[in-house]
RNA sequence: UGGGGCGUAGCCAAGUGGUAAGGCAACGGGUUUUGAUCCCGUGAAUCGCAGGUUCGAAUCCUGCCGCCCCAGCCA
């Protein structure tokens, strides 16, 4: 951390902990529960979560919170492990489950209720409702509340053993039906579920509740900052009432902070689970999606994932963040490492008729433009080449600078070009341009200095690569959908695109899930489940700034 | 109408009694064989509102307003 930059709250209390010889050491967890794949929000916690330990020294624990099985499964843990790896952080030996913990906690909920702080409650799911009041009105006390000692660990003893079924019975904390704090009303210790465990097999069929299980597993593994969302504050009261009671060796500290919401998406698992089972999205790893396999699939690198959440910053305030941020982090990193490239998308014949027809130069194109590291690749030129449509434009305004009828433009590392006519089809669609080309005008060693204003991309149609590419955009047309009543009208139609594509040939060679950026259009990578050698798939990560569209978008808004 | 949390520019965010950093976005200009990048510059904040304390308040006090979270045997 350099001088210039502030710590954020978390940070102050960490490193004064650390000044203040409160730890030695910092340690902290990560405790995703296996019920679904990470997504943006959760990169936020990683980053601090191993960010603030790696940074003092310190450890974490990638700990799967695997305290409700049924939701919970192997899957979602590899998925997890891999998210995380990718992202750049690794636990060494330090991969916990919750799970790992049962019989410390089944003893520790014992030892509650020899304390007389802890009962057994055979209500119903309903009665207990019931029982619990409402946010305005105290709850009261289950007639099963004063059991002897004695009676609730029998109860206790036989639920473990499996005398049950789900639901008869459950272990509550014995606080106050009457606290303000809902979460203080005789929360639940321990259910009865009769369903094997994705970790510990079938050894269980009584499950510790996430307040209780949570707390006393980061005790366990001497974790010294919890670091949660804002909507456990006031799980906190709970939280320590659980310490306060079992005294374990380490005394951890939890502490707060907001959910980073991104603009135009959905965090909700729930949610998230129903755009992938609706066919929405082809899976949890589609590209549209915030998930982290998803953001990988679509050619994010891990380090702009970083530098967006350490640019959104750790607070209390909720936040929605506007896409371009993550999108200018994306273009940061990946404008210094990938190598250009040249690609036509939607393709439109340019035909030289001053160029011989048995012709093919070989044009050397510079790799990345600020880095002379990367090289040069030669690109075939010849009569026939493809251009963007979009580059043509029949009655083009002043501001236009690529190609016009009688106008000129460069072909970027070829030969300047003037459109002498326009073929168009039965329906006066453009199909053709007839051009002719300066031949003192070759890039790099032409004798001509003069200059034009455009210069466009191209391919040589007679050693293009066909590929399909997928053209993505926002997913939503909210940027709140999470708030909206029912997000699929607020799905974007547009948010996929699917086009042919022309590539220059080394594409054909190119290896790999790294972005390239296709110059003047954006980065693409690769699509790691469809692509094939023989007929190639590429995703587009993300468009280059583009300030002639946003022009056009203000000429149209006027 | 209970409890908890949060309000500084369009979006993030510093600042903790001495007269409002920075980033993203926007806008203008320069360079450019990517309308990219890069460089330079500009505008934009009654610090949620209203009172009060003080020589001085985004910072302290009081009252109000707005938004978020909590009534799972989910996490």
């Amino acid at each position: 951390m350099s001088d210039t930059e502030t710590r954020d709250f978390i940070r102050k209390i960490i490193y004064d902990d650390l000044e203040s010889g409160k730890h030695d050491e910092i340690v902290t967890r990560f405790p995703p529960e296996p019920n679904g794949y990470l997504h943006v929000g959760h990169v936020m916690a990683i980053c601090l979560d191993f960010g603030v330990a790696a940074e003092t020294g310190g450890r974490t624990y990638l700990r799967l919170d695997d305290t409700n099985p049924g939701k919970e499964s192997p899957e979602f843990v590899e998925a997890i492990k891999n998210d995380v790896h990718w992202l750049g952080f690794d636990w060494g030996d330090r991969l916990t489950h919750a799970s790992d913990y049962f019989d410390r906690l089944y003893e520790s909920a014992i030892e509650l209720i020899e304390k007389g702080v802890a009962y057994v409650d055979s209500l119903s799911a309903d009665e207990i409702r019931e029982y619990r009041g409402t946010l305005t009105e105290p709850g009261r006390n289950s007639p099963y509340r004063d059991r002897s000692v004695e009676e609730n660990l029998d109860l206790f003893r036989r639920m473990y053993e499996g005398e049950f079924a789900d639901g008869e019975h459950l272990l509550r904390a014995r606080i106050d039906m009457a606290s303000p704090n809902m979460n203080m009303r005789d929360p639940a210790i321990y259910r009865i579920r009769h369903i094997p465990h994705q970790n510990a097999g079938d050894k269980w069929c009584i499950y510790p509740m996430y307040d209780y299980a949570h707390g006393l597993s980061d005790a366990y593994e001497g974790i010294t900052h919890s670091l949660c969302t804002l909507e456990f504050e006031d799980h906190r009261p709970l939280y320590d009432w659980f310490l306060d009671q079992l005294q374990p060796e380490h005394r951890p500290r939890q502490i707060e902070f907001s959910r980073l919401n991104l603009a135009y998406t959905i965090t909700s698992k729930r949610k998230l689970s129903m755009l992938v089972e609706e066919g929405v999205v082809s899976a949890w790893d589609d590209p549209r999606l915030p998930t982290i396999s998803g953001m990988r699939r679509r050619g994010y690198p891990p380090a702009a994932l970083r530098a967006f959440v350490k640019r959104a910053g750790v607070t209390k305030k909720d936040k929605l963040i506007e896409l371009g941020a993550l999108e200018t982090c994306v273009r940061d990193v990946l404008g210094d490492i990938a190598p250009r490239r040249m690609a036509v998308l939607r393709p439109l014949k340019v035909v030289l008729t001053n160029y011989p027809a048995d012709q093919v130069e070989m044009m050397e194109a510079m790799n990345h433009p600020a880095n002379p590291d990367f090289g040069t690749r030669e690109l075939p030129f010849s009569r026939e080449l493809w251009i963007e449509q979009d580059d043509f434009m029949e009655d083009a305004p002043r501001k236009f600078f690529r190609l016009k009828p009688g106008g000129e433009v460069r072909l970027r590392f070829g030969y300047i070009i003037r459109c002498d006519e326009v073929v168009k089809d039965d329906q006066g669609n453009v199909v053709e341009l007839r051009c002719s080309y300066d031949p003192d005008t070759r890039s790099g060693t032409g004798t001509s200095d003069r200059k034009v204003k455009g210069t466009i991309h191209w391919v040589s149609c007679g050693h293009a690569v066909d590929a399909t590419v997928r053209l993505y955009d926002r997913l939503f047309i909210e940027a709140n959908p999470g708030a909206v009543e029912d997000f699929h009208e607020v799905l974007n139609p547009n948010s996929l695109e699917v086009v042919s594509a022309r590539l220059e040939p080394s594409l054909a060679e190119l290896a790999g899930a790294d972005a390239v950026q296709f110059e003047r259009l954006g980065y693409f990578c690769r699509d790691s489940e469809d692509d094939r050698d023989d007929a190639p798939v590429f995703n587009r990560v993300v468009t280059l700034r583009d300030s002639w569209a946003k022009l056009e978008k203000a000429a149209l808004g006027n």
